[in-house]
RNA sequence: GGUGGGGUACCGAAGUGGCCAACCGGGACAGACUGUAAAUCUGUUGUCAUACGACUUCGUAGGUUCGAAUCCUACCCCCACCA
């Protein structure tokens, strides 16, 4: 196996990086591994108890491609076994545990997702459940006496919640060594993840040299942002944009991101290269409409994950529906007899396009709703008699009813 | 083991016998303005009902009362502090 030149690598992994711990030995680790011809461990753990992938997984993700296509060895590990503990991270509350089948279903999910921009083909995957699982009490009470109360409280999270009085349990002191337990079995080079990952990625560093191994590397990524604009993109906000979003969502999503985000998602979540990443900056700091570098960068995204001619459709439905209003060319039809007399309310009830006739109601009232060009605001409106008419309820909920 | 605090709608948080379908904030949704940006303004945010109104909701189950989120009883759950 031959390797590129250290420094080419390490110009590479630099890239959108947010720290690299430390990357003296990182330089050491690649030197080695090309002068052996053999490839470096990189380790990305993923957390099945939510297998939709997001553009927030992408970044960390296509870190962990480029290690692939530098030809280093990727290990993916399904943390099927600490999914069922719940990552401290970023709760205040106890997650749900899940039980082993589960972590496993959503496993396969997640690699179909994430195949979109991994090469499974050059892949390692592995499930913690399968060292995690028979480690024996005394095994487990080892592993805790390698780490101290006070070194775990220097976790942000932890600390901040200890401060507040909030409650702590013990087993999630246990998560950071579970996950560095991880690093142990895969003897990991490298690890990826969040910057919210740090501290349990140090921890991996501890325990490994506890177990007499060369200490894994740290790799951080920065967070990416969500299309709120001020939270991290997560899907419990609702501010996410899913590997599994159409086309057309993805698109729509990407242009409804506040501006400040343009660079930091290119950046992060696209491949142009940086001379263009200059360009585009350039025409954003001269004051240039930054809708264009939106469309662009939200073309980018689902080629990225579709193609160049999806993303075109999905632009042209975007321009359609959204700059002109006009119903997409693909409505969901509701067909009804010729001499029905149903309210438009009950229809846009039963379509599924307003989830209670209160809701329906309170649309009209509040010209949400209209039929063709026509806005509706008396609740009481027939459909009419029309062979066919489009509606539409706020922005983006269309429906085309029939009569036959 | 002891002491104290708490469980209210999507979230946070008021309310402690009738004026409570429940203040307020956030979020979300809709309208205006726009570039599905930001900012701003307006409105909506339990279900059913054209409406009058009816019904269900304040941890759970009972009870007191003309009337309860509010009082009583039991139960469940959460949290902190002291040991």
């Amino acid at each position: 196996m031959t390797f590129p030149p250290v420094n080419e690598q390490i110009d590479h992994i630099r890239r959108g990086t947010a720290e690299i711990l430390p990357e003296d030995e990182l330089l050491r680790k690649l030197e080695r591994s090309r002068a052996s011809g053999t490839p470096l461990n990189i380790k990305l753990g993923c957390d099945p108890s939510r297998p939709d992938l997001h553009l927030g997984h992408a970044v960390v993700l296509r870190k962990l491609r480029h290690f692939q296509d530098l030809g280093h060895q990727a290990i993916l590990i399904v943390g099927d076994f600490t999914g069922m503990i719940g990552d401290p991270t970023g709760k205040s509350k106890t997650r749900p545990s899940l039980t082993l089948a589960q972590t496993r279903e959503h496993g396969r999910s997640y690699f179909e997702q994430a195949s979109k921009i991994l090469d499974l083909s050059r892949i390692s995957i592995r499930y913690n459940s399968d060292w995690l699982a028979p480690m024996t009490f005394e095994e487990v009470i080892k592993l805790a006496a390698c780490y101290t109360v006070a070194r775990m409280l220097e976790r942000d999270e932890f600390e901040k919640r200890y401060r507040k009085q909030e409650s702590i349990s013990i087993h999630e002191f246990l998560y950071p060594l579970a996950q560095a337990m991880d690093s142990v079995a895969i003897r990991s080079d490298v690890e990826l993840g969040g910057t919210d990952q740090k501290f349990n990625l140090l921890v991996g560093r501890e325990i490994q040299r506890e177990y007499g191994q060369d200490p894994q590397v740290i790799l951080t990524m920065p967070l990416l942002e969500g299309t709120d604009g001020v939270e991290k993109m997560s899907k419990s906000l609702d501010n996410y944009v899913a590997f599994n979003d159409t086309p057309e969502d993805m698109y729509g999503k990407t242009l409804s991101i506040p501006d400040t985000l343009i660079l930091p998602w290119f950046r992060l979540v696209t491949e142009v290269p940086p001379t263009r990443l200059l360009e585009i900056e350039a025409a954003l700091a001269r004051g240039d409409n930054p809708r264009d570098a939106k469309r662009e960068l939200a073309r980018c995204i689902v080629e990225e994950f579709y193609s160049e001619d999806e993303a075109s459709m999905a632009e042209e439905h975007f321009d359609r529906v959204i700059k002109n209003k006009m119903a997409p060319e693909d409505v969901a039809v509701f067909a009804l007899p010729r001499d029905s007399d149903m309210l438009l309310l009950d229809v846009l009830c039963e379509a599924g396009l307003v989830k209670s006739k209160g809701e329906g109601r309170r649309l009209m009232q509040q010209s949400a709703v209209s039929i063709g060009e026509t806005r509706i605001t008396d609740p009481l409106t027939p459909i009419p008699a029309d062979a066919e008419c489009i509606v539409k309820v706020g922005k983006r909920r269309f429906i085309k009813i029939v009569r036959d």
